[in-house]
DNA sequence: TATGAATGAGTATTCATTCAT
DNA sequence: AATGAATGAATACTCATTCAT
């Protein structure tokens, strides 16, 4: 059903009506009905989708690279974010437009809560002060840095991984060069 | 008469309707649609006019900022745009958003480019290499730094503003210490 | 199954809805449509029950009061009546609404005949002249004295007997007065 | 406008929907509600002009009857409540019922007590005991025998005048022979 | 026989745009 | 040139009813 994100894909967030997605979906809008509520909830349900996937993957990116040091957690949990912008970039485009037009939801906020919580720690760890405003630049850069780039249709993973990885090492104060790619 | 860009303020893209921008404008809707033609070039002039405020503010900083190195000429104009952002974030913010829904008007592309060229120019005349590249990061840095500190209502403008220093110095791998604030 | 009422006594009549009556009494909407046909059937037998009961307890009090003299006659006609509509007062409000809304039922129109023959042969054995068009309005007077006390939230039973019992001997040119209560 | 109140007359409350008003007044649903910011509200119009005329009927009819002894001042009022009724009753029957499903609105409401208050007035004049009590029965009975009259088809206003008199006399103790019609 | 997912016509309301005055 | 009443397509959502399982 919400494969009538297929919409927000092409048309953006504006163009988005549920009859329109109804039809997508091969569906009546009466079934659409049955199971959402409001076209908010869809939303919603898209957004919390995103949002968990999103999560799962930077758990995931956590752990693996934990204990090897600041440079490789810190890269670690920037490749996994950029990774899912890059799966589908105008969806998440959208969505992410969407999500900040919408009344917080609070499973949503709970999950970029333990995501910013994933930065604040591996920051902390490695000693570094005031971690929980270190980790919210950090993320507004790799953030700015993605919209951008995809905004300006630019594809390749890997070059945009190394510049994200140069603003946030040199951020952090640190030379990027001081280590290679995994 | 775009003086309804109060709208904006107050209500955020959604809530924004013609009739409205009449009324508040102290005019009919007649006479708004002799002036403009759709709704949307109504907020396209409005974003042209930010955008050609920005770009004038930019040229001030980079005519003053001329000649004293690269930390100053870059620093003076995110300065630039940071004062920009937070004259009226909330407006700001509003006609960013709609920026990128709205179909790219050549005038405004223009001014984009002039005001990047600023940033080329600055890096270029202190013997950066790659400066388009370069510029586009810095850009989408502070961009992206400044969406994030409104959004969570941050206000302070010189703590902002000293953080995004941090990160541009930073991605050009010049600590940000080796020269004192004006 | 028409147990179902309950909603309309809670919500009464725009809040009526066939999926609901079905959840309520515990069976599928499917089912439902195998014993009415037409959510308008569904009322009709709602109201059939309700004017049976009423019916029923009529025929009762006509009974035991026979031959009692007119005064007690008519008394217990309205008191049956009364009783009737303080029972379930919403309930009751919002199937007479929806009574006259609905294509008179045959059925129904039967027992309202005789619920009137009941009071008209208690006016005729009592040598009462013309006694259709006289209880055509005791009873338009007993029904509108009880909606309106009804909506007005008054619920003390005995209270509202005594005013119908004086409207309706009044309306009969006798004092009410000249008997007391049982 | 409000001449779309001939759609009430024939298919009664529920049959009655914006668009269709609209039509039957020759109007786009567009201009409609720029007159009416909701359906609610044109019901409440047509509402609120029923009463305003009734009530002024009232009024007059209470300023030339005062003085007249308590028999012509009640009938007076009565006179005037039914000659409203019968104007158009179909109109009158429909508006009342979806007046009870409707907010109270603040203005009806003070003409409903302006109106209990003439009756009131009467009363009290005249030394009637608790007037009040005896006013809401009085309106009762007349309001519960013209709706009767007017569902049962009865259009005869001379007749359904005599013998409301006669319900209204007699709730009051009093002979309705004891003086004749003006 | 019972189920309940699916249907889709219908409803109130909004808003960009037009055009007679 | 200015006005603002009028337009009507579009939108989110409801609910009586059907029918494959």
């Amino acid at each position: 059903m919400q494969a009538a994100a297929r919409i927000l894909e092409r048309g953006g967030g504006e163009s988005l009506n549920t009859n329109q997605i109804a039809d997508l979906a091969g569906v009546s809008i009466g079934s659409l009905y049955q199971y959402y509520p409001t076209k908010e909830a869809i939303l919603a349900e898209l957004i919390r989708q995103m949002r968990h996937e999103m999560h799962d993957d930077m758990v995931t990116a956590a752990t693996q690279a934990a204990g090897q040091g600041l440079e490789r957690e810190v890269d670690a949990l920037v490749a996994a974010t950029l990774r899912h912008h890059l799966r589908n970039p105008k969806l998440a485009q959208a969505l992410e437009r969407i999500e900040d037009q919408l009344p917080m939801d609070a499973e949503i906020a709970q999950l970029k809560q333990n995501m910013a919580g994933l930065v604040v720690g591996a920051l902390a760890r490695n000693g570094i002060a005031d971690p929980e405003a270190i980790a919210f630049d950090l993320v507004a850069i790799g953030h700015g840095m993605s919209h951008a780039a995809i905004a300006a249709g630019q594809q390749d993973f890997d070059n945009l991984h190394r510049r994200i990885r140069r603003a946030v090492l040199g951020y952090l104060q640190l030379a990027s060069d001081s280590w290679s790619d995994p």
